[in-house]
RNA sequence: GCGCCCAUCGUCUAGCGGUCUAGGACGCCGCCCUUUCACGGCGGAAACACGGGUUCGAGUCCCGUUGGGCGUACCA
């Protein structure tokens, strides 16, 4: 049982639809998750389409970037992705379609003259619209080679609309939408045409996008109409602002998927974050994707922008790094460390590793953190102390650690536990607080003044690791 | 300019006319736990943008104002 009330919907196809001219953007991976979501909730099918029939600014490398941070996203495709720009003779027979039945005409209008219209209209405060005198001629009236542009022959009264299972019904004014080019004076499809041919022609059933392009699903609808096909159910969801409200930019977010991926978030994270970002299940902040899937539907996207928060981000990868299975959590540490450039671990510091997890894990809110914390795990004998490790180490501490090392030579098994209660004992007699003993040893231990449990830290180094970095600090 | 959309704590949000002296989460503050730092637990400060309606009753419906966002290309 889910909440979704629309179960019953049959063979969903949804898609996400970025054009190669950069990175895999945030505002991006959100769209893609939710369209990945809803097909997931339904059973469905979520396609791949690379919008690249801006061939100027479309690139090889930012394809495979948008590849690979959806794969890091654990965001699988289903078929293979679909270009663009390779579908332009659909999109051209699907323009002659519209010539042909009246619904599209040439214009032979100039760059220059269609500015000078808008410029017109725009000053006298009416609509900033072109309307092309070449809508109503025909044949007797087409210049002899002559380049020209084909136009939708849009409707100039009553309205369009849009039911958006989002924001609702939205109308517009005919008056309002112009007669937009399908194709270019150099016979390549425009954007618009090229969507809903390609979105028809994939099976897609619904279409999630960011609400920038609400105005385009009015364009759409039109040309739908005009080719005599079924609009798909419109979803246009808000959009992703920076932490001061205004569009996201360099300075903030607007960083590529793999650049949170280098600062340490978890992909579940990543997906639990930006699922909350303008969607909702009641009070559930963490939660994994499988209730995700179970959980999500239209109905329960808001309206409004959402600013993306760093430090909400951080506090849910906390929690998934506690939550995450400690082998599964060694290995992303590992191949994390790898993608930084740090030494790989041996044998016996892959075994301290995975002792020390547990301990670890409630201590750091990213993989960098967590990497950082494995640094008495890596470290060569003797230790680097930081300077808070160093300031610990005063000649009175080094000749409590003197004093200590006999002691601990003889702790018959080397666990936490029995550590603990001759470290305490230690104290005791030597009528000190235990935080006397126990800060000394930890910075003997970790070269630094923050770690976990000192008496987990000597299980994991084991007694003769323990006591050789002791004996390095003793004097 | 024209069109469209949005508006609950600093942030993400719950709320779908009465159960709201507005709930949760992040962040912040305090206390507890404690060998450090975290984790965890407990408590606190913190919001219905404003003005009109409608209604017995409005955070919830309507209108306006203000503020913000998006669109307005032979880009996608």
């Amino acid at each position: 049982m889910t909440d979704n009330t629309d179960t019953l919907l049959k063979d969903v196809v949804t898609r996400f639809a970025p054009s190669p001219t950069g990175f895999l953007h945030i505002g991006g991976a959100r769209t893609a998750l939710f369209n990945w979501l809803f097909a997931r909730a339904h059973g469905g099918k979520f396609l791949l389409r690379i919008e690249d029939t801006d061939r100027a600014r479309s690139t090889p490398e930012a394809t495979e970037a948008i590849f690979e941070g959806l794969r890091w996203l654990g965001l699988e495709w289903d078929d293979e992705a679909v270009s663009q720009f390779s579908r332009a003779d659909e999109h051209r027979a699907a323009a002659e379609t519209m010539l042909s039945n009246g619904s599209a005409y040439r214009c032979y209008a100039t760059k220059d003259e269609i500015s000078a219209a808008r410029e017109a209209a725009r000053a006298e405060g009416r609509p900033p619209l072109f309307q092309s005198p070449w809508r109503d001629k025909g044949p007797e009236d087409w210049p002899a080679d002559t380049p020209y542009a084909v136009r939708l022959k849009a409707p100039r009264v009553g309205e369009t609309a849009v039911e958006d299972a989002v924001q609702g019904r939205v109308s517009w004014s005919n008056a309002q939408l112009d007669d937009l080019i399908l194709l270019r004076s150099d016979g390549t499809p425009t954007y618009m045409l090229a969507v809903v041919v390609d979105d028809h022609d994939m099976g897609v059933t619904h279409v999630i996008r960011g609400d920038d392009h609400l105005t385009n699903a009015a364009r759409q609808t039109l040309i739908y109409k005009a080719l005599g096909w079924e609009t798909p159910v419109f979803a246009h969801i808000p959009l992703i602002h920076g932490p001061d409200g205004a569009k996201l930019s360099k300075r903030h977010g607007a960083l590529g998927v793999e650049a949170y991926r280098d600062m340490g978030y978890l992909p579940e994270a990543m997906r639990n974050y930006l699922a909350r970002l303008g969607w909702s299940h009641g009070d559930d902040e963490f939660f994994t994707t499988e209730q995700a899937i179970a959980w999500f539907g239209l109905e329960a996207i808001g309206k409004s922008a959402a600013r993306f928060d760093f430090a909400k981000l951080e506090h849910l990868n906390g929690q998934h790094i506690r939550a995450a299975d400690e082998s599964a959590l060694s290995e992303q540490i590992e191949s994390f460390a790898a993608l930084q450039n740090i030494e790989s671990l041996d044998e016996k510091q892959r075994a301290m590793l995975a002792h020390a997890v547990p301990g670890l894990k409630t201590r750091a809110r990213t993989l960098n953190e967590l990497i950082d914390s494995t640094y008495y795990i890596r470290a060569d004998r003797p230790l680097d102390l930081d300077s808070k490790a160093a300031k610990i180490l005063k000649p009175e501490a080094r000749d409590l650690l003197t004093k200590l090392t006999s002691l601990l030579q003889n702790v018959t098994r080397w666990h936490a536990s029995e550590l603990e209660d001759a470290v305490r004992a230690f104290a005791e007699n030597e009528g000190v607080k235990l935080g006397k003993v126990a800060q000394p040893l930890r910075a003997a231990l970790t070269g630094r003044a923050v770690s976990p449990g000192v008496f987990d830290v000597m299980e994991t180094l084991g007694p003769e690791e323990s006591l050789a970095r002791i004996a390095d600090q003793a004097i």
